[in-house]
RNA sequence: GGGGAUUUUCCAGAGUGGACAAAUGGAGCAGACUGUAAAUCUGUUGCCUUAUGGCUUCAUAGGUUCGAAUCCUAUAGUCCCCA
């Protein structure tokens, strides 16, 4: 029953998306066809819903450069073409939202579940309380079970968006490693791990020289019980994770492979980076976060649409939805289209996050901002009164209280390199003031070209 | 347990008594050029009512000195060697 009520959303959005790829592309009527296509079947057999696809899933995630180690390729593919399998992914909740690089992760299980497999969400409740050292230089701070439960349930949440969670088991990993005996751990599990061996993978090398815990290396074998306790229990047979837990999760498959004599699999997928291998969804402000409160669904839009060329294809590829065969056609006309591309890819992200209303808005609001100077929709600022004295209010505090700048220092040199305008003036008066009645209108700032904001009291 | 080294601004990393708000590079921000891209060039990057001015910073707490990032003592963090 919820999941036919989801069909029928999802149709919904999909048609409003599509106007809008209209819109962008004037006619894409070959992705419109498709996804149609796509949803009706689904809604028909939803038990066959992976016959859209001619392409077998390994080599769909393959093709959209997701895959960056398997242990045993052909086998896998076998077992995801015969089989609906059981596949887990661990999230830790070390963060109160979801970032652009768990996005990989989450839409590769949203392929998976698309093609009928059966999806459980690790949290790591009990492992998050140690932190996992794999390339990190310093180890995390630790959280309380408070910080912890609260950050698992925003997840949660946020998961909802992608997957059709009614189909998805989501466990928290405290529930079996909080209440583990450390004697009966250690010989059960502990022996199974040489140190020599643990010491010598990609993940604890590094941290060799910056000094490493008995506290965080015994986090592999927490990993490694999870997906033993998940083989057991769920009969769950594939663990997928970012390549930076590859040495993880082969320790797992060892593990049930000593313990339960089972055969397991481990996937690991590229994490996102940009053509010049920086990570992809960090900016000096930090993470691009998934939650609107954290990174607004504009700025989100805008640094997707301001990606490098080199990255669109890349980001078409592993963040969207699209079919491969339609990102080939983009391919081919990505010279001439690049910034039309940019907006379509901006747009599908976008919409995948937030939903394509607001997608739709962001894209709306950006073209105005940058095409025909309409600045109507662009964010508002409150300036509260109690910042005024002797009812005036000075250029450089307008600037830091709607956050365009960090200091009043800031501000000022904004101002002497003329990076500031207001109504689209540049301002060289860096004493000047405003009144209450000029700000009752709104008066638009805009820092640079791309930074813009709207105060009024 | 013993010995040694180290701790500098967002990061890396110079500075070892005054010329230090602290070289240089990276990253960021702004300007020019552009396509809301990249590359390049220029400027800028502790805070302060706008500053040939003031204030707070070089792990922390004391001390020596006219003067301390720099010397001394204690404490903490990190690393290396021996056990």
């Amino acid at each position: 029953m919820r999941a036919t009520r989801r069909c029928g959303l999802d149709i919904f959005t999909i048609f409003c998306s599509n106007i809008l790829i209209f819109k962008i592309l004037d006619a894409n009527i070959k992705t419109y066809n498709n996804i149609l296509t796509f949803y009706f079947l689904f809604l028909k057999y939803p038990e066959k819903r992976h016959c859209w696809c001619y392409m077998k899933l390994m080599e769909e995630l393959e093709a959209r450069g997701l895959l960056a180690q398997t242990s045993g390729y052909n086998e896998i593919l076998d077992l995801f073409e015969n089989e609906k399998v059981t596949v887990y992914t661990g999230f830790d909740p070390t963060g109160d939202s979801f970032h652009v690089g768990h996005l990989v992760q989450l839409l590769t299980l949203l392929r998976l579940q698309r093609f009928g497999h059966r999806i459980v969400c690790l949290f790591g409740g009990g492992t998050a309380m140690i932190g996992d050292p794999s390339a990190k230089n310093e180890m995390r701070p630790i959280l309380t079970k408070e910080t912890i439960n609260k950050n698992i349930e925003k997840f949660k949440m946020q998961a909802a968006k992608f997957l059709d969670i009614s189909q998805c088991v989501i466990l928290n990993n405290a529930e079996w490693l909080c209440g583990l005996d450390y004697i009966d751990f250690l010989r059960e599990i502990g022996i199974h791990f040489s140190v020599n061996r643990m010491l010598a993978s990609e993940c604890y090398k590094n941290r060799l020289n910056s000094g490493l815990t008995f506290f965080e290396l015994n986090y592999m074998l927490m990993q490694s019980y999870d997906f033993l306790i998940l083989n057991k229990n769920y009969d769950c047979q594939v663990q997928i994770g970012g390549s930076d837990q590859w040495s993880n999760m082969l320790a797992g498959v060892e593990l049930i492979r000593k313990k339960n004599k089972n055969k397991t699999y481990a996937i690991s997928t590229n994490l996102l980076t940009t053509s010049d291998g920086r990570k992809m969804g960090k900016t000096e402000k930090g993470a691009i976060w998934l939650d609107s409160q954290k990174t607004s669904i504009y700025d989100f839009y805008q640094y997707f649409r301001n990606i490098d060329d080199g990255d669109v294809i890349k980001c078409f590829k592993m963040l969207t939805m699209i079919s491969l065969e339609d990102i080939e056609n983009y391919e081919c006309d990505i010279e001439k289209n690049t910034n039309e591309l940019k907006e379509l890819m901006a747009f599908e992200i976008t919409s995948l996050v937030h939903g394509c209303e607001e997608a739709s808005k962001a894209l709306d609001v950006s073209r105005k901002i940058f095409g025909k100077k309409d600045y109507e929709q662009v964010p508002q600022v409150n300036i509260k009164y109690d910042f005024f004295k002797n009812d005036e209010i000075k250029i450089t505090d307008l600037i830091r209280l709607s956050g365009l700048s960090k200091s009043n220092s800031e501000s000022l040199r904004l101002i002497k390199q003329g990076g500031i305008t207001i109504n689209d003036l540049v301002i060289t008066d860096y004493g000047k003031c405003f009144k209450e009645e000029d700000l009752k209108n709104g008066i638009v700032i805009k820092k640079g070209k791309k930074r813009i904001i709207k105060c009024v009291i």
